[in-house]
DNA sequence: CCGTCGCGTTTGCAATTGCAAGCAACGCGC
DNA sequence: GCGCGTTGCTTGCAATTGCAAACGCGACGG
């Protein structure tokens, strides 16, 4: 029992600490919780209780629930998808873009709940790519071309090395 | 420290156990919980850990949500007003898809803004629903709807759903 | 009347959380 | 080379979690 599975959590905050580009202290700090601690919980040694884990999603500046699917906390069906309400409520994008997303995103949903049954939560949170401002590969923007016209169905999956 | 606020918590589960007619041994049974730490919790001299207080939930079928709700773990009206913030959250997607519908956003606002530069307007609609018209299909309407209805409002609606 | 069952509660105790203090390693200016 | 600040990690230690065992209470049956 020492060894608890909360890996994932732990990989999953340090991630997002490295994409904010703050230190562990200053997470630390942000957080409320020391900076032993917090080191400690990112690599799966301690595991967090909820009231650290909500300051540590506040010090993220992310999504408590985040967090808590992260951790495996939360698993129930209840979707928290308001991307949608998001994206609407988000003037810096133009009309059309934001039906391009909208789209996009039911279109994403619609593949995952078609392709993954077996799948239900894969751990990977391996990011390979963007740690770091990356400009946005063309075949995104290629990939866009035909939502930018039609709001069909359509296929946004780039070809990458999946299985 | 020593005393948390967590007497709604403890409230709220006796109260939900209550009313699922379960006993605590039973609750705690079905939660993975000792009895007595059950008893504890109820009364708010324990702090349960988010596992712990997930198991609960599962055990008594309620959402996990509503009890980090009622934990002030989880800020109820939390603004997803960040659209990148929503998508992480979004349970529904693969990282791949998240990573995918980030990079897009992103791209889109670079575009937005590099086309109107000067008409930026940086409002802050509360997104409020009536004056904005957006002329989106039925479609995407139908899928709004349950998403439109839920914004901040700071009541914990317990769903009496029958087991 | 007495034993038993279930209810919620209280009492010690092991295991764990969470932290203050201190450590080694890296980079920077002199 | 030597200080100075930063980064992350390791070490003891107090406080807390979470539990097994045991308690008082009321109800049912012999």
């Amino acid at each position: 029992m020492a060894l608890p599975k909360v890996g994932s959590i732990g990989e999953y905050i340090r991630e997002q600490r490295q994409q904010a580009k703050i230190s562990l202290r200053q997470l630390a700090a942000a957080a409320g919780v020391s900076n032993p601690y917090l080191s400690q919980i990112e690599r799966g040694l301690r595991k967090p209780s909820a009231e650290i884990l909500n300051q540590i999603a506040k010090g993220l500046r992310i999504s408590s629930q985040a967090l808590y699917v992260q951790a495996g906390l939360i698993e129930d069906r209840e979707p928290p998808s308001d991307v949608i309400t998001a994206i609407r409520a988000d003037d810096a994008l133009s009309e059309r873009q934001r039906q391009v997303l909208i789209d996009i995103y039911e279109s994403f949903r619609k593949e995952k709940h078609a392709e993954d049954e077996q799948t239900s939560q894969n751990a990977r949170p391996r990011h390979d790519s963007g740690s770091d401002d990356e400009p946005l590969p063309e075949e995104f923007l290629a990939a866009l071309e035909p939502y930018a016209a039609s709001s069909g169905n359509g296929n946004v999956t780039q070809e990458t090395k999946e299985g």
